[in-house]
DNA sequence: GCCAACGTTGGC
DNA sequence: GCCAACGTTGGC
């Protein structure tokens, strides 16, 4: 593995785009993130081949539910230029853009969702951890390579 | 569907 | 620059 890799948590709602929605299209725009922080991850710090965990969100049994990986460099997310789209941003300009995206690419569904309850249950195990922290509604978000070994040896 | 948490907006 | 109002996230 690349020194310096970086690890990373998507969260995706499952009813909007789940893992096997991504398993489908294989590769996909992360379009639609409004949040500066969650922004300045992928603008940043993200690098191709960066290990994704794909969280489902907003769901019944929320938890990891697969791995994927960066598969872009950033680019503008064109959603926010659309009219139609509900991502649309008017204060957004062509030669200034505020949203930036990457492609995240699937790697494989996990055989059973790792469920937040399992993952608040070795909060102690895991340490700080972004998903953990309460009312966190980040989207995307960094995992240290430990907490991202101890999630894949959960499932 | 409820609602706590939190980011953003906009009046001042 | 403060902060109340508002909208959204996301677990439950």
């Amino acid at each position: 593995m690349m020194a310096g890799m970086k690890h990373w948590l998507m969260k995706s709602e499952p009813e909007e785009f789940s893992i096997d929605d991504l398993e489908r299209v294989g590769t996909e725009p992360w379009t639609g993130v409004r949040n500066y922080q969650a922004r300045n991850f992928m603008l940043k710090e993200m690098r191709i081949g960066d290990p994704v965990l794909f969280y489902h969100s907003n769901c019944a049994q929320p938890g990891v539910a697969g791995l994927a990986e960066v598969a872009s460099e950033p680019y503008p997310d064109p959603t926010q230029f659309d009219r139609q789209s509900d991502y649309h941003d008017p204060g957004s300009k062509p030669e200034e853009p505020r949203w930036w995206l990457v492609d995240v690419r699937f790697v494989r569904r996990f055989r059973r969702v790792v469920t937040l309850e399992e993952l608040k249950a070795r909060a102690d195990a895991l340490g700080d951890f972004a998903l953990l922290r309460r009312g966190n509604r980040l989207s995307v978000l960094p995992v240290s390579k430990a907490q991202f070994r101890h999630i894949l040896s959960l499932e």
